[in-house]
DNA sequence: AGGAGTATATCTACTAGTAGGTTAATGTCA
DNA sequence: TGACATTAACCTACTAGTAGATATACTCCT
């Protein structure tokens, strides 16, 4: 799965085959469909499999960072750890492909993102509440522009191989929701880097 | 052209074959062959003409529009008439297959952004100037992430498979850049509609 | 201790279908 | 006559997926 999962990101679900899988662990095509009888389960489980090594990273953010603020700079520090391994979201990927995916994992997908979207949307809410995040809108509208966001300048960046591409993005779209009255100086924040926790 | 481009809009360049467009014009795949040798060299044709079109309706955008926000806005109508038509805008689409491309598909591809980051920059550094939009940072980097907020909004939209998600997503990113004061009330903004400029 | 049976995992060898691409003959029209 | 365009037929490589044999190892019974 880390081998099928890698080549999703950096080459898409349909850009790799059994055979690329098998030959990188010297192992039989057939020995991997004994494992994953179709490549729609195969990629289920990678889906599966990421959200919930996503889902631990949020409860993890979750406990340790009672704060909006750097909730959303370790959300985003997560996206950075992917980029960092020259990778593409595993779900960005899966949603560019979106039309050609099996059925059980288009609706795997949506989940995804909707966990990103509900999390996403508490982190806001709070922050707006307490007047540490600044931003106009509905909440859950928000948090999409903000999973957009990250997705999309992954999906630039890579075309110019520069993971700082996405790095400044990240941090551009921070500020934005930092709540600094217009103007203002720029108040020092911490930067990006985080140990990363998306293995 | 034309199939070949929608699908690799909707497939992607490495979901669709010269078998499908091929069926669906109802000629045989050696007579693709014969305009487009190779499957890079019909990639390669796409791009320059979807960067071509894409082009020619910033120039009729410059023209007609001379305020920044109003380009802006059918800057996002553009990429909103792709959406309309079940679409991925066809070089987002080729950012995320970019490690399988063939080299001269990669360069064609940056070329395109590059033009849409120069774009981008003279009308947002025009709007903040003249006070008609306000952003924090380099223009330079508030362009990319204008660009990656659109590309990762169509990304995510597909997966829902609603247009709506990303005309929002294209709203919000507007009314961030429009110049209000933090606490205005929300001046009227005309919507994103306008007469679909690429074809 | 010595099988017998069983689950797990792997292999070789194969299928049917599709990928991009080629060749050489043929049609079409100025 | 010659350029342009199309065709049938073919090629090689690769795709997901299958069949059946085989190896390993653990459990249960005697």
């Amino acid at each position: 799965m880390d081998v099928a999962e890698r080549l999703a990101q950096t080459r898409g679900f349909n850009g790799f085959s059994y055979a690329d899988v098998a030959q990188e662990l010297l192992v039989t095509k057939a020995s991997l469909h004994y494992h994953f009888p179709s490549k729609a389960e195969l990629g289920c489980a990678l889906i599966v499999r990421y959200h919930r090594v996503f889902n631990a990273a949020l409860e993890a953010i979750d406990r340790q960072s009672p704060k909006p603020y750097e909730k959303l700079r370790r959300y985003a520090a997560l996206y950075d750890s992917v980029m960092r391994k020259n990778r593409m979201c595993l779900c960005g990927m899966l949603a560019a492909e979106y039309a050609t995916l099996p059925a059980p994992m288009q609706s795997e997908l949506r989940l995804f993102f909707d966990a990103n979207e509900t999390w996403l949307t508490t982190v806001l809410d709070d922050g707006r509440r307490s007047g540490e995040l600044a931003f106009r809108g509905p909440v859950r509208q928000r948090a999409r522009s903000v999973i957009g966001a990250l997705e999309g300048a992954m999906l630039v960046a890579r075309a110019y191989d520069d993971g700082r591409r996405f790095a400044a993005a990240a941090k551009a779209m921070l500020a934005d929701l930092a709540a600094e009255p217009a103007g203002a100086a720029d108040r020092r924040r911490p930067e990006l880097d985080e140990a990363s926790a998306l293995h």
